[in-house]
This record gives C-alpha cells, structure tokens and sequence, in this order.
DNA sequence: TAAGATGCGGACCCGCGGTCCGTTTCACCG
DNA sequence: CGGTGAAACGGACCGCGGGTCCGCATCTTA
C-alpha cells in the first residue's frame, strides 16, 4: 500500500518523451507520419522507456493532450467568467466553445492526432465526456432548450479536430472561423423560440 | 481513344470484392479488423487482384459506399419532396439531415470505415463536398441564415459516424435519434431572427 | 558499499497494406 | 475452331510501424 517514489530518472525520461512528442508533433503536418521510434530517438531514449512510460501510442498522446489541456481545464472549473463557473449559460456556452476552437487552433497537431490516431474516435477519451458534461450542464440552465445532451454533442462536434483543420486548409482565418463559429452558436441558443 | 470493353472475369471479380467487403464490414464490429487479405480471400480472389481493382484500401471503402449511397443520391438530386429539389428550404434542411442519418444508421460500419480509414478526414472524400454544398445551397435558401456555408459543415458534424455510433452504443434508440437530431436541427433552422 | 529493486534500450517479432512477376484466362481473328 | 497477344490473376514477398522482451545499467536503501 505505501507508495514508492518514482526514480528520478524515469520522472525525467517522462518529461523528456512529453517534449519530444511535443515538438514532433508540431514540426510535422500530418500526425500519423510521427513514429513511435522517431520519439524515443529525439527525446533520446529506448522505445521500451516509452512504452513502459505511457502504454502505447494513445496513451501518450493523451497525456500530452491532457498536459496541454490543463491551464484551460482549471480556467473553466475555477476560473473567473465567462469561462468559470456561476456564469450565465447563454455567455457561458459560447465561451466554452471558443475556448475549445482556440484550443484546437492552437494545438492542431496534437488535437489531430488524438481524435484520430489516439484510439479510433474521440468518443471513447475521458477529455470528451468531461466537455460534454459540463456543456449539457451548462445548456439545461439556459431557458427553453430541451435536449441539452444531444445540443451539446452537436455543438462539439463543431468544433472537431479535423473539421477545423478543414476550414483552415481553405483558407479560413482564426478570427473569422471564431465569428462564424460564434454566430452559428448565437443562433441556435437565441431561438428561445 | 477507341474504349476497350473490360473483361468479363475482372467485372465479375470486382462485383465479388464489393459484395465480399460488404459481408465483412456489416460482420464485424471494428472495421479496422476486416484486413484486406481477409476480404480477398471471402471473395475467393487473390490480393493482387483487388489492389488492381480498387487502388488502395481507401479506395476500395469509397466504391462501396459509394454504391450503397447511390439510391439516396438519386433520390435527392432527382426525386420528389422533401428530398428532391424544389423543396421549402425550411423543410428539405430537416429531410437531408435526416436522411444522411438514416444512412449511417444503416450502413454503421460502412461509414465508420469511411470515416476513420478512409484516407484520414471525411473531409478529404468528394461525398463530403457534395453533401456540403446542397445542404450550404439550401440552407442559403433560408431567410435570415447568414453563414450557410459552416451551417452546412456544422449541421452535418451532428451526423457523423462515430458521433452515432457512440449514441446508438450509449443504447439511444434509432427513432430517438431522428428526433432529436430533427429537435436540434429546427430550433437552428427556426430562429428566423 | 553491497544488494535488491527498478528502469533502460534496442534487437526482435508480428501483422498489415501494398507490390511484383511468372502463370492463367480471356477476346479477337484467320 | 486453334492460335496469339493482351489483360487479369494470385500469392509469395517486401517495408514499415507498433509493441514486446530480457540481459544489463542505474538508482535507492541500509
């Protein structure tokens, strides 16, 4: 039952692997020519540390993500508004789902890479349940909607991975795909009937 | 220029690897365990032939859908309402959706595979572009629609075939399904300013 | 500093998508 | 028909990438 210090030197190798995956991820254009070998050998390290590390490649692309997620995560559960808690739903989930599409923008790559290499869809990762918990939370206070569930599958599936990285092959730039992603928002929770 | 007719065995065969392919998916529960050397043998042909039939896995995948796509094409590009042209925008948005719902619930591991092995993104297969644009022409037919173009992506994001395969594995009922998607899709379509 | 526990790493394995080429089958013609 | 060139066949083969294994190095504790 007591819990045993990890060894220094695999805490660093965990972190040297994380950098790694990191930079390789945002030097290359498409996630799935990022070998598994390509990141032991950059972050300088045998394959088994890797896979000892986080499992398989799913795994560490999770816990990247999961890093990467994590300033935004503790802005949304402890945050001040619009993001935080105790905010008004109708400002609140067009807040949450800018903050997702920013997120996205800013991290591609690695979204990318989880929703599609990280373990066929994104349906099966923690991270989406959380999101979509707190969106049909935040939806059922807004007045009038019925099925905040499903809205709020709807309004992630959105803000997809591949879906934003579609608009911006064609040309669609940040603060536009925000507008339109904002007014599509705007319309749906404005029809209060 | 002068268009050789095809040999009668190799028209037989591909019509074999389509039908092989087929039982395989609908059999099996994750499409990336049917193997390609697993549907050549159901379709008592050797591999070489059907990578000289269909180019690729990916290409193979679309020529399936594709076939099992063609009724509801016709139906829409030629058909009578709701579906076929010259339909109340505000009545044909509703119909398509439903539709291409209807589709992926009856072809789930078809278009699961489309999905996700096929080539990356759906967004890269031209069925997408086609949906994309009559759903965006359409929803252009709305008054007071501004952005009928992400609308489209949007609207046909709620429908995608992970995203229904996770609800209908969460044990949502098809009929369920349809109405909500048919709830979500008229509170967006019904907020007329 | 000795000893046991923990982690290391890269050679190795396996399965799959895709290719190659000697062999077979078809379609056309005399 | 029987012959002939072209087209298609099929399965052995290849390369690659994820994941494993185990003898060896390194850390920790006493």
């Amino acid at each position: 039952m007591a819990e045993r210090r990890p060894r220094k030197d695999a805490e660093r190798n965990r972190a040297a692997v994380l950098a790694a995956a990191d930079a390789l991820f945002a030097r290359c254009e498409r996630p799935e020519d990022v070998t598994m070998a390509d990141i032991a050998a950059e972050a300088g390290v045998g394959k088994g540390t890797l896979f000892r590390a986080y499992g398989d490649r799913a795994g560490l692309i999770r816990a990247l993500y999961s890093a990467k997620l994590r300033p935004l995560r503790e802005a949304v559960e402890e945050g001040p508004p619009p993001l935080g808690p105790g905010t008004d739903p109708l400002e609140r989930v067009p807040a949450l789902l800018d903050a997702v599409l920013r997120f996205k923008l800013d991290h591609r790559h690695l979204a990318l890479a989880l929703e599609s290499d990280g373990g066929g869809s994104p349906y099966g990762a923690e991270h989406y349940d959380r999101w979509h918990t707190l969106l049909r939370t935040t939806l059922e206070g807004v007045p009038g909607l019925a099925d905040g569930d499903f809205a709020a599958h709807a309004l992630l599936a959105a803000v997809r991975a591949d879906l934003v990285e579609h608009l911006a092959g064609q040309g669609v730039a940040r603060e536009a795909m925000r507008a339109r992603l904002a007014q599509f928002t705007a319309r749906f929770l404005g029809a209060g009937h």
